[in-house]
RNA sequence: GGAGGAAUGGCAGAGUGGUCGAAUGCACCGGUCUUGAAAACCGGCGAGGGUCACACCUCCGGGGGUUCGAAUCCCUCUUCCUCCGCCA
């Protein structure tokens, strides 16, 4: 969520900015401060009500030892008042503060100042392309004929054991997709992302921490009988590592990378676009997570975009880079690329990687500060980006890269695959 | 799953109803000494709210209660340890 200071402090440059996100926030910032005025002065009250009974009985102690018992009943009977009327503020206080929260919750990140006003995916701004979209036969077919034809993928089965969007990978299909995770996570070990492996179940605490809660929630597989969330993202766990820490800044930059498998419940998903890998329930992501020194988080940025970019580069698939608009960002970011690989057989862009800054957003609710030199602690940016999403990249791969033989493999893949060819 | 024990500052560890936000040691930071370092000595050293700055308030795993007053007593939850059972 947003600092309360940031918002007293340029509440009108942060309402300016929230209108790239086609949202008129001047009246809910100003019911934050609102609110936040009321909460100082309760807790004001509060305080001084607590300090003139804490002065009592101390005094009281006091008597006791002395053996002035009557003197102590006297003043006993005073704290009676201050009792009730000190529950009654700190339950006032409570009130408010819970508002407050419901309120700062509802606001999204600040968007930086390079994100492009507009409303939709449409409006984003596509700021590099690369790689050659190679020309396929007029007999060119979609990823999911392809994995049906050589009998990779087993959509059908999925739905019998689970449901729609739990595809079942088989064969050369499965080693496949362990391949891009192994080369994944080489690639990213190589750039300094130290390898983590997380839980796939999360408690309620962090997926507020990271923000899936509230405003998420019908996104996530929710366990009731122990109260636990399917994880939709590495992020999740990876990022909550730092909840409620206070990290030595010369740990900085602090980079990992996880395997995780992904769960989405996608409500309200449907129609041709979901076809095949397009959009599942279950997915498999490498991610990358960083946390960084304020100063840095923008160097950050641009060099995870730049090691992103390298993979898919040496896959030699056509990728193009968006910067998201206002009206795409996610409610957390204030600034996010995407990178998209061309679907030839589809003739569409697919969305595989998501790289984004932060900034103090998460570590906000987090709680994830260092000391400054002046020994004051300060709010961490955090990012994370997709190194990257497996069933898209693995469309990409099948449709791209299909001939008449049947599917080649990327070149780098092959030492984790251990064949060249799917036929 | 059953029985018992425990949870205190970065770590270790004292503290069982009243000047305890908390002894002590280690770690860390600053200083003296030294050519430099170590050692020794002196000083500092948790977080949050609040304030121009103080004052002041809150926090001893989480929540609730008893009391004029709770780290300390009671209830409850969580986690960890030991023993038993089960188990990849």
């Amino acid at each position: 969520m947003l600092q309360l200071q940031a918002i007293r402090e340029r509440k009108d440059d942060i309402a300016e900015a929230l209108k790239k996100r086609n949202l008129d926030a001047g009246p809910i910032l100003n019911s934050a401060l609102q609110l936040d005025e009321e909460r100082r002065s309760v807790q004001a009250e509060l305080d001084n009500t607590l300090a003139t009974s804490n002065k009592l009985s101390k005094e009281i102690g006091m008597l006791f030892k002395s053996g002035k018992a009557q003197e102590a009943n006297t003043l006993k009977e005073k704290t009676a008042e201050l009792k009730e009327s000190s529950k009654a503020l700190s339950e006032k206080l409570n009130e408010v503060s819970l508002k407050l929260n419901e309120i700062l919750y509802q606001i999204p990140n600040v968007p930086h100042p390079s994100v492009p006003a507009g409303n939709s995916d449409e409006d984003n701004e596509e700021v590099f392309r690369e790689g050659d979209i190679p020309e396929l036969s007029g007999d060119a077919l979609p990823h999911w004929e392809l994995a049906k034809k050589y009998d990779i993928i087993d959509f059908e089965l999925g739905v019998k054991i689970s449901g729609a969007g739990f595809p079942v990978y088989k064969g050369k299909g499965a080693r496949l997709q362990r391949a891009l995770i192994a080369y994944f996570l080489d690639k990213n070990t190589q750039a300094g992302y130290s390898e983590i492996q997380v839980p796939h179940l999360v408690n309620e605490a962090s997926g507020y921490g990271t923000g899936q809660l509230p405003d998420k929630e019908g996104q996530m597989y929710h366990v009731g009988s122990d109260n636990l969330y399917l994880i939709p993202t590495a992020e999740v766990p990876v990022t909550n590592l730092f909840r409620d820490t206070i990290v030595d800044p010369d740990e900085f930059p602090i980079r990992y990378t996880a395997y995780t498998p992904c769960f989405r419940r996608e409500a309200g998903s449907y129609g041709a676009h979901v076809r095949g890998l397009n959009r599942l329930h279950q997915f498999d992501k490498v991610e990358i997570v960083r946390v960084e020194h304020p100063d840095h988080s923008y160097e950050a940025l641009d060099s995870m975009v730049e090691h992103v970019k390298g993979i898919l580069r040496e896959l030699k698939l056509p990728y193009r880079i968006l910067r998201l608009c206002g009206g795409d960002l996610g409610f957390t970011s204030a600034l996010t690329f995407d990178f998209e690989v061309f679907s030839t057989a589809q003739d569409r862009w697919l969305e595989i990687s998501s790289v984004s800054n932060f900034e103090a957003y998460q570590s906000n609710r987090l709680k994830v500060r260092f000391k400054d030199g002046q020994k004051k602690t300060q709010l961490a940016h955090t990012l994370n980006g997709s190194a990257l999403a497996l069933p898209r990249v693995l469309a990409g791969i099948l449709e791209n890269y299909q001939t008449e033989e049947g599917i080649r493999i990327p070149e780098v893949l092959v030492p984790y695959t251990g064949f060249s060819i799917i036929d």
